[in-house]
RNA sequence: GCCGGCUUAGCACAGCUGGUAGUGCGCCUGAUUUGUAAUCAGGGGGUCGGGGGUUCGAAUCCCUCAGCCGGCACCA
């Protein structure tokens, strides 16, 4: 006699066992029909699931986030049953739902095409106006192996041997076609109405490439055809954004097929950069580390001596000398670091040495993970090592934590997650000196008033690891800083200090990026900032622009002006109508935009818009040096429009 | 590295089943002296990614190499 308690507090009294179904025709018949899942005391199941005794249930529908995560996961059926229904001799294996959507891995003779996956589509629609039931039923494993492997599916076979033998599995049922799933599943293929396929990619079999390649098939699957259209127009929007495309429209740099992985900087790119470089060259100066330098090329012995060469010489570019001397190009900094560490002889009291280098490193990624500024071969790190004593670990963790939130914040990511990755199972170093190390960085956390989530087992090989990740203006996120703490590497290279009982000991290393690699946080900047940086980061902070040739020696005196003052500024003297000039630095982004006509050269003025076309009156070059310096110092905290 | 796609003027692209390359923007020249997102007219510009092959003839078909794009794998 099954008490049924829904959402909002009310109950129903059933006189025998009902199904899912049942409870929502009691509520009405919409509902019924609207129903894709239930939730029965928290868990998600089908509509035909029974219900034997008291229960708080809840309806999901397509309103529900639960409901949308049904209707995918049933979308990626239909898929598999479309495609079983055109490529019978293609075989299933795993169909999950993603962020937005689903995929569907399927193995067959050759790779499908975009004419098949129209095709595909188009049979998806009619399966799914077909309205076919979904049933649900369950089999011991070893009958479902037989089962499958019976129906030539060898693959969905041996998915169903690795689950523990006792265990009853579910099998899902729509017209012909039958999958194992843990389900839920909606209750007939009629519910699926809006998705759609987006692309086919290569994918390994359990995602290990020593396996064989499947075809992986993309969609999209939404509760209504407007979510379907934002999430269209959410992607076109971030193609714009692409720093790959902002790149080229504002002159910033460019990749050329001899220096794969490598970029050519012009003049605008490189002053963004170069002011990146600057402005954390002055952070990291205040919060007391020294810059420093390393060779580039160094002999391989040391890389073996650090384990890098054991570990990633496939990764590593390594040159041989006339002389037969085989180098390597640096594919990190910490062993240039530890080497000046060890120049003399340090003393307990000359710690913590913070060494910080703009180093330029070298890594020979596999070519198809190459993707623009995002993951290149050769890139600048804003590296730091930190030499300390074990006591310090906590409070230089502190002090460091603060500067990378610090240093985010500046360029306005507030947003900041922090993930503690513990110890790997591949590591090095006894578990007493981890378990000091995790629990000093710990405490460092905790003591800095952030929180974390745990990622376990993904510490470095050497020590455990902080990584700062930071979520774009369009919610994507993006690890980048990292504060580890190393307790091997520094012994392997021969680090010491000299403790305050005369004692030689081995320093802690703590390793810290905040941009990580420039390259790839210039390409987030530009891509956060759809390439409209803040007037600090922009190449071009201002435009002077003339009506007529009547205006030529004005602006020509007040750009240069401008400029002397440490400005960042263009003229714009040509022959053209203000409206083109207008538009033409609009669209290259230049912070604001500054008119002189007759008038504003009879008054010693300026008329100032910003890029977003706001119109912010005239105002006399000194007023705008001193109101576009607020915004600099401020790095954008106050602009002019305040 | 693996799977698939792509590569035509500076950029974005067109070029059907093979018949000697085109559009828009940019660029150059001239006219225009212009008030806040495109003034008008004229002109130049391509060994169709590299190499090889098939063919009377290849941007187009085949092979191969490279790069790029989308995934997968990798990421100290």
């Amino acid at each position: 006699m099954p008490v049924i308690t829904l959402p909002d507090g009310s109950q129903r009294r059933f006189d025998q066992p009902v199904t899912v179904d049942e409870v929502a025709a009691s509520i009405g018949s919409g509902l019924r029909k609207a129903a894709l899942a239930g939730r029965v005391n928290g868990k998600l199941v089908d509509t035909s699931f029974r219900i034997e005794h008291d229960a708080e249930v809840a309806i999901v529908t397509d309103k529900d986030p639960d409901g949308l995560e049904v209707i995918r996961h049933s979308t990626a059926h239909l898929l598999a049953q479309a495609v079983k229904s055109l490529f019978p001799d293609a075989q299933v294996t795993i169909g999950p739902t993603i962020e937005d959507g689903f995929y569907y891995d399927f193995s067959y003779k050759r790779p499908f095409t975009t004419e098949d996956l129209a095709a595909i589509e188009a049979k998806m629609v009619e399966l799914a106006k077909a309205d076919q039931k979904v049933t649900r039923r369950v089999m011991p494993r070893d009958e479902a192996v037989e089962f499958f492997r019976n129906m030539g599916e060898h693959y969905k076979a041996e998915i169903i041997a690795s689950i523990p033998p006792n265990e009853e599995i579910s099998l899902y049922g729509q017209g012909d076609w039958v999958d194992l799933c843990r389900g839920p599943h909606v209750p007939s293929t009629g519910k699926l109405k809006v998705f759609k396929l987006m692309k086919v990619a290569g994918a390994y079999w359990r995602g290990d490439s020593r396996n064989e390649m499947l075809q992986r098939i993309y969609g999209t699957a939404w509760a209504d055809k407007k979510q379907l259209e934002e999430y269209l127009h959410r992607i076109e929007e971030a193609e714009k954004r692409d720093h790959r495309r902002i790149g080229r429209e504002l002159d910033l740099f460019h990749q050329q097929e001899e220096a794969p992985g490598a970029v050519f900087w012009h003049p605008y790119g490189w002053t963004v950069f170069q002011t990146l470089i600057a402005y954390m060259r002055e952070r990291n100066r205040e919060a007391g580390f020294q810059e420093v330098n390393a060779p580039e090329l160094m002999d391989a012995s040391l890389w073996q001596q650090s384990g890098h060469l054991e570990k990633f010489g496939e990764n590593m570019f390594l040159t041989k000398t006339p002389d037969e001397r085989l180098y390597a190009i640096k594919p990190m900094n910490c062993p240039g670091h530890v080497q000046i560490f060890k120049q003399g002889i340090r003393s307990y009291r000359d710690l913590p040495i913070r060494f910080g280098e703009f180093g330029k490193v070298h890594r020979y990624e596999p070519s198809g993970s190459l993707h623009g500024l995002m993951r290149v071969r050769a890139f600048t790190q804003d590296d730091a090592h930190i030499f300390i004593t074990e006591e310090q670990i906590k409070d230089e963790s502190v002090h460091n934590i603060r500067l990378l939130l610090s240093i985010y914040e500046d360029f306005g990511f507030r947003n900041v997650r922090v993930k503690f990755a513990d110890r790997p199972p591949k590591r090095v170093g006894s578990d007493e000196v981890w378990t000091l190390a995790e629990s000093a960085l710990k405490a460092a956390t905790e003591a800095a008033g952030i929180e974390y989530t745990l990622n376990p087992g993904e510490g470095a090989f050497y020590g455990p690891k902080l990584e700062f990740v930071l979520k774009d203006a369009i919610g994507r996120d993006w690890q980048c800083g990292t504060l580890q703490v190393d307790l091997n590497m520094p012994g392997r290279l021969g680090a010491h200090y000299i403790d305050e009982t005369s004692q030689k000991r081995t320093p802690v290393m703590l390793h810290r990026a905040i941009f990580g690699s420039l390259e790839r946080f210039f390409a987030i900047l530009l891509e956060h900032h759809a390439g409209r940086l803040p007037a600090w980061l922009a190449p071009v902070q201002a435009v002077v622009m003339t009506i007529t040739d009547r205006q030529n020696d004005y602006v020509t005196r007040v750009a240069e002006s401008l400029k002397k003052q440490g400005l960042r500024v263009e003229a714009d003297l040509r022959n053209e109508k203000v409206g083109f000039k207008i538009r033409e630095h609009t669209l290259r982004r230049v912070p604001y935009l500054l008119v002189a006509g007759d008038k504003e050269v009879a008054a010693n003025l300026l008329s100032v818009r910003t890029r977003s076309g706001k119109d912010l009156g005239t105002m006399s070059p000194d007023t705008f040096v001193e109101r576009l310096r607020v915004e600099l110092d401020s790095r954008g905290r106050r602009t002019l429009e305040d």
